[in-house]
DNA sequence: AAAATAATTCGATATTATCGATTGATTGTT
DNA sequence: AACAATCAATCGATAATATCGAATTATTTT
């Protein structure tokens, strides 16, 4: 499966071969060795190695003492996090987020929307010993998510449909809407209550109340999310974490308004 | 200032060129103009623009809308976590991490070495409205933190002077150890106690206790540290802190064992 | 010890990156 | 409002450079 060299505008080969050689170590569990590298893209080991050399020389890439696999390399890990740093949302964030998460003890999100996933910026684990949820960095499906709907929600009627053509509406649980129309009903509730609710749309037994967070200009940039099991979140605490976690974003909003705005 | 392409093993140039811009970019505040860019690199602005394009198409890199500069793109963020996530050894610190930051409501530290600096690799933050230290990702010099010189005394005598050689000694407080016997007594005195204690070498009034982590094979490769200030840290509580702190990294030393070892 | 599979090096070839000049778009100035 | 200045983006000729298959070296397996 090699990703297609599709030159709209005037790439440069090699950089877009090894920046490729990067994801196909990335999209790899453990690792890979320079003949599968190679195989998957295609290409002859000797054209690989070249590329591959370049980006271990960077620290892009390491090779495994054991054998000679090939892994990402530490350079990577800095520059996204020196990435992540830069962003005034996490700091804006960071206390609404330790406050939820400490008086309800579940874990707290905060995402925004990257190529029609949800991506999570940041992340308050609640202290139990499983933590379900997903990390920082990973992505996860819009539609059935309490970020991904508070952050679809507030979209126009157009633009979600077209979300709905193009991506589609994979059911990861038996309760996930898998009907555009259903969800554009949903969608309205969420827009009208201020909140989204996930009830074991992305996994069973895990509830979820997302909320918006509208940036300088009004928009919806980013949502915030509250996880834990559905045996701990129903009746009057689940009431209260909603108007929490509404709290919240509205506190993070009024926060990222009085500093100066530096964008994902 | 731009990088040498010191070509040792055969580099793509291009390659070399493209991870070079990404590193101009991450060296500056707020991003470059394709000008800046071009110049610190002693490049032709059109030269540049082909790979950075590239960069852009693998959003390694992004545009900001406003003006047209180039800021680092939200895929370093994605790719930086997914290695992040990949390492043992923060799942295995976290528990001891997180206990010690509660029990002392100070910021934790976990840090390996890389190219004879410290890098932080995970961090508890404490709930104190001032976090004053510094951030995952981030590096910092080895001889005057608490993570830097448990890592540091481990070593040979020859490998610490080398060390010394090759980096220098650099002052960062009034307090920090700039002669090398002097380090090398230090680190004696580390490597006996078990412990290495920064006193204000990094910064005034910040005090800062390190415990070594140990692999598989019995080697240092991690350290973790307390971090608090010098009027929180002292006396009786510090004691304990120390003590407590050991406690923790021996532990960690136990739970990477037992699980498989995915090293950084 | 031999066979097999790995990464790495080599050198001829023409594909492809490079570079200066040009264009187009945007901002600031008089 | 027109001009000047500054920026990113585009173009096309040129030769420098990435590419590729074959050969080599290193490591592991039988």
């Amino acid at each position: 499966m090699a990703k297609s060299n599709s030159n709209k505008t005037g790439k440069i080969q090699s950089v877009d071969r090894a920046l490729t050689i990067l994801e196909v170590i990335a999209d790899s569990d453990d690792g890979l060795t320079l003949a599968q590298i190679a195989e998957r893209m295609e290409l002859p080991k000797s054209t690989v190695h070249g590329l591959i050399s370049t980006l271990r020389d960077h620290k892009y890439v390491k090779q495994a003492e054991e054998d000679g696999r090939y892994l990402l390399g530490i350079h990577l890990f800095e520059l996204g996090t020196r990435l992540a740093r830069s962003w005034d949302i996490r700091d804006a964030a960071k206390p609404a987020m330790r406050w939820l998460s400490k008086e309800f003890g579940e874990t707290v999100h905060l995402g925004c929307e990257e190529n029609g996933e949800v991506l999570y910026l940041d992340k308050i684990a609640a202290d139990s010993l499983v933590t379900i949820v997903s990390d920082i960095g990973a992505r996860l499906p819009m539609h059935c998510s309490g970020i991904g709907k508070a952050l679809l929600a507030h979209k126009s009627d157009a633009e979600i449909r077209r979300h709905i053509a193009n991506l589609g509406l994979a059911p990861l649980t038996g309760r996930t809407i898998t009907k555009a129309d259903e969800l554009m009903k949903e969608l309205e509730k969420v827009r009208e209550q201020g909140f989204a609710l996930d009830d074991g749309e992305i996994m069973e037994g895990l509830r979820c109340v997302g909320a918006p967070i509208f940036d300088a200009d009004g928009i919806v940039r980013y949502a915030i999310s509250v996880s834990g099991q559905v045996k701990d979140l129903y009746g009057k605490r689940l009431e209260r974490l909603i108007i929490e976690t509404q709290k919240a974003a509205k506190e993070i909003t009024y926060a990222l308004k009085k500093g100066r705005v530096q964008s994902k």
